[in-house]
This record gives C-alpha cells, sequence and structure tokens, in this order.
DNA sequence: TTGTTCGTACGAATAATTTCCTACCTTTAA
DNA sequence: TTAAAGGTAGGAAATTATTCGTACGAACAA
C-alpha cells in the first residue's frame, strides 16, 4: 500500500508568503480563510482577502494544506505536522549556512547578542539536562 | 559623517541563488565571476556564465557585493561580513520560525534524526565548556 | 594583422511568486 | 423577496527573481 495519495510531489518547499499562513494555521488550529487574513492583516501586513484566499486554494492544491469542504466557509489545515516540517526547513537551513554543522549553527547562537541570557540559560540548562542522559 | 555611502538601502536579503555565490565568495574569498561560475556549476547545478555574471551585477548594484574594477577581471568580495550576513540570517529564522526562541530550536536540533551522533557530543562538549566560565 | 578566446554590459525572455479584480453563489437581516 | 454581507473560483496583472542571447572591447597567440 502507498504511502501518500495524490500528491504530485511530496516537496515541502514553503514559500515566504505560504510560511506566514502556516504559522498562523500552526498557532491557531484549523482555520478559515478568512480568520487567516485578520490574522495576517494584524500581526503582519495589509493584505487583500482574495489575496490570502488565492495562497491558501494553491497551497491546498500543491497538498501543503488540507481543506474540509463540508461547510460553505472551507476550513484548511497544514497537511504535514509543524514539527516534521519545521525539523525541514531547519536542516535545510543548516546544510545551506552552516554546511550541515549544527554546532557551528550551535556557536553563532551563543554569540549572537540577539540571544539574551534568558535564552542562553535555559539552552545550558537542556544541555545539562541531556547530558545526565 | 554618514556611515554608508550610497546604498539606497542596506536591507540585506539574499535571494536563494545570491546566497549560493555568497557561500562561494565565502569560502574562497574574492573571486571573479569566472570562478564563481566554475565552482557552482561543479558543487550546485549547470549555470550559463553570463547568468551568474547578471546575478553578480545586481549583487553589486544592490550593495550585497564590492568590486575592483581595476583589471579588466572584476574582483568581487562581499560587502557585508559573513558572520554579520549569518547572524542576521539565523535571527530571522529564529524569530519567524521558533518564535525567536533560540531555546527552541536548541531542541528541534537535538531531537533532529538528522543530527549526527557526533554533532550532538560537539555540541555538549561545546556548552559543558561554556557553562565552566 | 587577424582571428580566437575571454571579459563586461545590457536588454529581454522566462519563471516563480504574489496580488487583486470580477463573476457568481449562499446566507442573513430587513 | 430583496438587498447586503460574506463565501469561493478563476483569470489576469504586477512584482520579483532568474536565465540567457547578443553586442562589443581587450588580450593574446598565430
Amino acid at each position: 500500500m502507498k504511502q501518500d495519495k495524490k500528491e504530485s510531489s511530496n516537496k515541502i518547499e514553503p514559500t515566504k508568503s505560504e510560511l506566514e499562513i502556516l504559522q498562523v494555521l500552526w498557532k491557531h488550529g484549523p482555520s478559515t480563510v478568512r480568520f487567516v487574513n485578520d490574522t495576517l492583516n494584524e500581526q503582519k501586513r495589509a493584505v487583500q482577502y482574495t489575496s490570502t484566499l488565492k495562497l491558501m486554494q494553491i497551497m491546498a492544491e500543491k497538498g501543503i494544506l488540507k481543506r474540509d469542504e463540508s461547510s460553505m466557509k472551507h476550513i484548511y489545515i497544514p497537511a504535514v505536522e509543524e514539527q516534521k516540517t519545521k525539523s525541514f526547513l531547519l536542516e535545510r537551513f543548516v546544510d545551506s549556512m552552516y554546511n550541515g554543522s549544527a554546532s557551528s549553527l550551535m556557536m553563532q547562537l551563543l554569540g549572537n547578542k540577539k540571544t539574551s541570557k534568558k535564552e542562553l540559560e535555559a539552552i545550558k540548562e537542556l544541555l545539562k539536562n541531556l547530558d545526565k542522559e
């Protein structure tokens, strides 16, 4: 039995705008276009309703989103789990920017002025615990 | 005295292709278009010389690259230091993907199957040392 | 000197992404 | 029953990014 249904290609390659939409869906769960559009306008930038609609339709076509058409107001939901997608994107980022070296990225993170003391502490704590295993 | 010269905007927003070119320059230092193009063709994908030329010219216009035109073969060099650019891009990535939480990213990294044992060890080591300070 | 090779400049074609207009249907309140 | 509000679909336009053809000058070997 095949694993995937009908996605022509199962590449997860969200564009910048698509990622913004995914953020909203990840944060708030399955949503209508109206909700996503409102949220984008509040939190990001002015964008026309039909623009968001179109984009989400395209994402559904591509297989990035699934949608429930049972009611008139379609409900959209990410086709792939948040963690899986983020893992993939992170991996790609590390590969292209740090030649695949996670520890290089770490170094950068630790040296980054923008990473707060609190964050640093949290990271240290995290690793300390991990070390005990 | 102003800090910047004539760059209309000093936003560092390299596109995907531009990033590929930056990688080459970061790795090999100031280079000619010919060298960059050859490297891309060897290590990445088939691309015409004039395409790489055009892109690098555009990058120079944007202020992403500087160039030395003293000899016929122009020499290109990144306008911003590797670390600075990488820091910026990493920060943006963390902000958009992990809501600014570096430790969240860490967690992801540690849970990622693709992060090798060796990498994990290196990271632990890194943090262990950092902890002593 | 002459032709071949290698370089830049620049315009335009193509591709990818994003935006929005228009048409038309459904729901709802008057 | 009708008008207004709110939905979807789809095409086309606008924007951004990428690719490459053509023109032409400089270097160099024959």
